[in-house]
DNA sequence: TTATTATGACCGACTGGTCGGTATTAAAGG
DNA sequence: CCTTTAATACCGACCAGTCGGTCATAATAA
């Protein structure tokens, strides 16, 4: 009356690191169900023991993703101090994740544009919705200081923060459309100082 | 000896505007054939005499629209003079013209994300990487034009153009996922000050 | 023995593209 | 003016392949 017994979340998160690796090679609308159960060394049918469906994979994958890419975040934004600091380093650390994992980057754009396409299916684009609006308010909270510490002038911390996200999102998309070399220094810089340069207090 | 005839080329654009209208409807993944066909009130193997293939549907819809932005964009920017009232224009039209095509931006963010997605085959990204380009190099003709009278600091005009295309893009992006409303004005004046505040001479 | 986990053959729905046949047109011929 | 002719344009039933998801069965651990 013992019965074998997994730890059921621990295999989905490993089925879901097989799956991100499947995505960035076939994309999210190629990739079949068959490829991640081989990549993860199992059957399609346990596949479904883990996930209701395809769609589930995908979403648990991108959120796989982007936990690690929170958690990088994080820990190099909190070992810096001052909100131009902070700043900085959320941009440096952004370029830098991408860079040294340029299938992540090609994932998360996938999936934005999964999200963008399904009009019909909420599922996705709330997803990114949530991202998006959790970077904005992280932003937000390092402009705010600044302003609060007249170190930043009085600028809408949520244009601003809109603005910074936009550029960084444009550049790597160009980047993913091989018109430059991703080289985190140096767009980190430029970006750096073209938002930095118009807030900051002289 | 002297057959029915019809100018092909008009009804494949014809064709095409129908499909630009289900594309925006259904998205670029989840279209039928058979769906255009109907939105153009012709049967499904019609289609097939006017294009090659889905890929190809999808490729000359892209260009339909791209044309009307281009031809918009040029018409509104040859009516302005000076580096600076170009780039204005540009930036205020290139919002203007998404603002009252909506259906147009999704539709673009669409062959993006198909250009990205679809990294085996180069046919879409080729047409996406190709607009690129003829928006930095029209950019950066006014920016060149702007340095060389010394209205302009002399910044690098292909980073300067590329920094502007991303906070564009970025911007629609965030539109398009219904961050803000797409107030073009507005966007455009945030956008210019941005820019052109950097690199104006004093 | 038994509850749980794993499996892959199978099913059924779907759809891009084809093809044989029909409709339309206009010139030619009477 | 009408019929013939033939090239073009049009059509949708059909085919062949694909793939997400299911389920009957097997394997496994307790």
């Amino acid at each position: 009356m013992c019965p074998k017994v997994v730890d059921k979340q621990l295999k989905r998160n490993e089925i879901a690191r097989s799956a991100a690796r499947v995505l960035s090679r076939r994309g999210i609308h190629d990739f079949k169900m068959i490829d991640i159960a081989c990549e993860a060394g199992i059957g399609k049918g346990t596949l479904y023991e883990y996930f209701r469906s395809k769609e589930e994979i995908i979403d648990g994958t991108y959120k796989l993703i982007l936990q690690d890419y929170t958690e990088f975040l994080e820990e190099r934004t909190t070992a810096v101090s001052g909100p131009e600091e902070k700043l900085k380093m959320f941009i440096r650390s952004s370029f830098e994740f991408f860079e040294s994992n340029p299938d992540n980057l090609r994932l998360v754009f996938d999936f934005w544009a999964a999200g963008i396409d399904r009009h019909d299916s909420s599922f996705f684009l709330a997803g990114v919705e949530e991202s998006y609006r959790d970077a904005v308010r992280q932003l937000r909270s390092f402009i705010d200081e600044g302003v609060a510490g007249r170190i930043f002038k009085p600028v809408d911390s949520e244009m601003t923060a809109s603005l910074l996200l936009a550029v960084m999102d444009g550049l790597m998309f160009q980047v993913e459309m091989g018109l430059h070399r991703l080289d985190s220094r140096m767009l980190a810089e430029v970006v750096s100082r073209m938002v930095l340069e118009g807030i900051t207090v002289k």
